[in-house]
DNA sequence: TATGAATGAGTCTTCATTCAT
DNA sequence: TATGAATGAAGACTCATTCAT
């Protein structure tokens, strides 16, 4: 009984929904999307969507919020590790791994805010708080090592992070971002090495 | 005969069509933009635009080709200046200048790679190629800056412009832009000071 | 077995929501009004609704039989006064004290009448049945006061108050329910006060 | 040119659609009809309809605009006539004349008026305007036949037509139409008969 | 060239009804 | 009996594109 419930309810088909609208709506953008898309995606009629989502645009938010509960997940892992160097290494390993899906389909933080970022509806500032958190992790991790200027930096790794998933999918070529993340690990490595001078930033 | 015909042509609809459809895509994004939108904008009747275009997609292009001559126009200008540094300078300070529109909607190009970049029809190509212009051009600065590294550097400098140009928008926040700005300057600088080295990332 | 039956039965849970259709139908309409509406009117789960009713339609039956209901729980009420003129005015005075509801959503039967009237799928016939009886009664009073033309006169009498229900909902002003009854009462008792003059119906 | 100006303009599909809306509207009530109705009545393709109307809401204010007409042609009619009393006359008339499509589809006006005063869309506003249009024309009338009351007779007489209609058409009997039609010829007669007194309700 | 009008395929959304438990 | 979930057939509305003039 209790058993039963607990399947019904863990049978998942908002989770289900929901993931697929994170995928597709990746992969093909917000507006090119059709709710038959991701209902097909899901392998869900497209009339039970409406059971779970009243409004397209519902969706799309449990979408950004699937994103949100991944990007947290990775937070989480991170923050095992001992240092902030390794844990800001680690970040940008991840993006290395991810770079063939960023070559086909750019960053899907991103992407979804560049496309979201057109509209007043509300979403535009959902998608933005998903962006906050990461911004918010690097400031720590800066602050951690000492930085005066955490901010700063944290929205310079983000950016670049940003700009280069960009590239990368524009020209198709995932060694783009190979390249920029070994040299953003050489500016992460000049930050903490000497004893006052640290950033390069810093010298003048 | 070619009278007539110079009179059409430099009744300039087309241009006009053109330069409309720049700016409410930049405004808007690709795909919630009608062709209405771009002829209201442009002032001219909606029947008439397919007398210029044949397609929406062609219009598409059509705007990508205005931000090339844009981009172009604006190389040219740079390109009047004496050293790599002035030019590159001069080219962070025209991202200032703009931050405000930024921070409204994105960088033009960057936003319309990021919404076509999910199509695989052309304008995806063309929208890249407007972007390898800005790529090459840069490379070029930092190779007469004498970097071997210049594309490296070339990526990472378009890249770090197309990352905060995004958080700019996300955040909707204009001094975001201005401080990313006034970082990368000092790393040109610190580029270019050094003897040999250069690079604060050639520094281990 | 019995028991339970009856227990089942007076759970009344079918009253309740033939009583709640009764009440949604008239203020929303029946072409607008869902299921949901109503079930939830009734706090009746929308899936349980089809225990009790096989479909939409025998809703509405239920919500009309309940109007039967009161209406006929109303003549019986009437039927306990003395003389038909008092039963005729407890009507005209039962109209004047619903006339805030009428404002807003009409006479129950009349507008339920107006809706199905363009129905032909029996719906219509029942709300029919409901509005005969209403003027088998006042015909009933009038053949009491002795007139030969008592049809007519009940027939008159019912049309005026659907009428007045009908301009006071329109208008949104009770005060011409009040108005226009206090007018027929002084024609109610037109024909009851001299001999042959009276009405001008019997002015013939 | 000017002339097929003039036929293009005069192609009167606007017309034709709200004529259609008005026919259709009155013959299957709002909720009910369709776009795609109105369309096939108006032989019009679905799709062009939005270019005449936005909405569905904006057909329907059509179709009342149309009524209205009507309306607004009799009653100029009707002042074609020398005295008030021939004008209410030839008004009830009317309304005989049309009792065979009120026993089908009662009265245009106080049908919509019926579903639409369920609304607060600005619709049942706009019917509301059209059925004061008549009572005030009813009200002139009663005036010129030197009534103080004419106010309160005019409701009276409106109202007996909707309630009248109404019954006609719940019971498919157009003769319910012209048999209260008589009685309120008699009661318009007795209101100019007599010298100072005329109206059973003036008696008291 | 110019333009108002026409067209139809496609998309979101609603809802009565059914089903599994 | 009870109930959350499922389903599919509409229906309103949009819009790129075409047509007639």
């Amino acid at each position: 009984m209790t058993d039963s419930k607990k399947v019904r309810r863990t049978s998942g088909k908002r989770e289900r929904l929901a993931a697929a609208a994170a995928q597709v709506l990746h992969a093909q953008g917000v507006a090119p999307t059709t709710l038959a898309d991701i209902a097909a995606a899901a392998e869900v009629p497209v009339g039970n969507v409406y059971y779970y989502f009243k409004t397209k645009d519902e969706l799309v938010e449990a979408a950004i919020d699937a994103h949100a509960q991944t990007l947290r997940g990775l937070i989480t892992a991170l923050d095992e590790l001992p240092t902030p160097e390794e844990r800001l290494k680690a970040l940008l390993s991840g993006w290395v791994q991810q770079r063939e899906l960023t070559a086909q389909y750019g960053c899907p933080t991103g992407t979804l805010a560049s496309e979201l970022d057109k509209r007043a509806d509300g979403l535009d500032r959902s998608i933005a708080a998903v962006m906050r958190v990461l911004l918010d992790w690097a400031e720590g991790q800066f602050t951690q090592l000492g930085r005066a200027d955490a901010r700063e930096l944290a929205v310079a790794l983000i950016a670049a992070y940003q700009g280069i998933s960009l590239l990368t999918n524009t020209f198709r070529d995932p060694e783009l971002m190979a390249t920029e993340v070994r040299r953003l690990e050489r500016w992460i490595d000049s930050l903490t090495e000497g004893p006052a001078t640290g950033d390069d930033d810093a010298r003048e």
